[in-house]
DNA sequence: GCCAACGTTGGC
DNA sequence: GCCAACGTTGGC
């Protein structure tokens, strides 16, 4: 199996990538959402490229690379009450949820923002910069992964704020009128 | 099986 | 802190 790349999502109050290098490697537990519990069920094997993403920070984007060390395996958490990922409908004999192992591999000089990653040609397609998108681990092709990683290396900055004024005015120019809620 | 309500995510 | 977008739940 040819080595595949994904980026994965973590706020960096609950982990940040300094963290992370300090650990060196690390489980990846707690997902609950069906379609990124098939990824790392399915999909996720050793040695695969993670761009490690953090969301809800400043600035948000790429802050790293990581690889998986170990490909899916049952979610345990999800069966200790005490913890806060415990989900009573996974059965040990039949586990509902999925973890994996990923290894820290390098840190970014400087985060590749989620604006960069909008306004680089090649990234159109990247998951993470579609608007709504909320999936926590996604993949990411072998061109997108290679073009991140350039500019990670690059040390290269964010963009003006001009630009993200920009991008926000369309933004609430294609917004739609509010759902009805109670 | 529909769909409104609700809880969560996550950019800003 | 705001609030749009999304996934899940539950009444029917």
């Amino acid at each position: 199996m040819a080595k595949r790349y994904w980026l994965m999502k973590v706020e960096p109050e609950s982990y940040s990538i300094d963290e992370f290098q300090r650990a060196g490697e690390t489980s990846w537990e707690g997902v609950r959402n069906y379609q990124a519990r098939n990824t790392l069920r399915d999909d996720f094997q050793v040695g695969d490229g993670v761009l490690f993403y953090a969301s809800n920070a400043d600035p948000t984007g790429v802050a790293g690379i990581a690889e998986v060390s170990r490909a899916g395996y049952p979610d345990h958490f999800a069966w200790d009450k005490k913890h806060d990922y415990y989900d009573p409908k996974s059965d040990p004999e039949n586990p509902t949820w999925y973890m994996v192992d990923i290894r820290f591999v390098e840190k970014f000089p400087a985060v590749v923002s989620l604006q960069q990653l909008k306004s680089t040609k090649g990234l159109e397609d990247m998951m993470v910069t579609k608007r709504g998108m909320r999936l926590s681990v996604q993949p990411v092709k072998s061109d997108e992964f290679k073009i991140v990683l350039d500019l990670g290396r690059s040390g290269q900055v964010a963009p003006p704020k001009a630009a993200k004024a920009k991008a926000k005015k369309a933004r609430s120019a294609a917004r739609k009128p509010a759902r009805k809620r109670k």
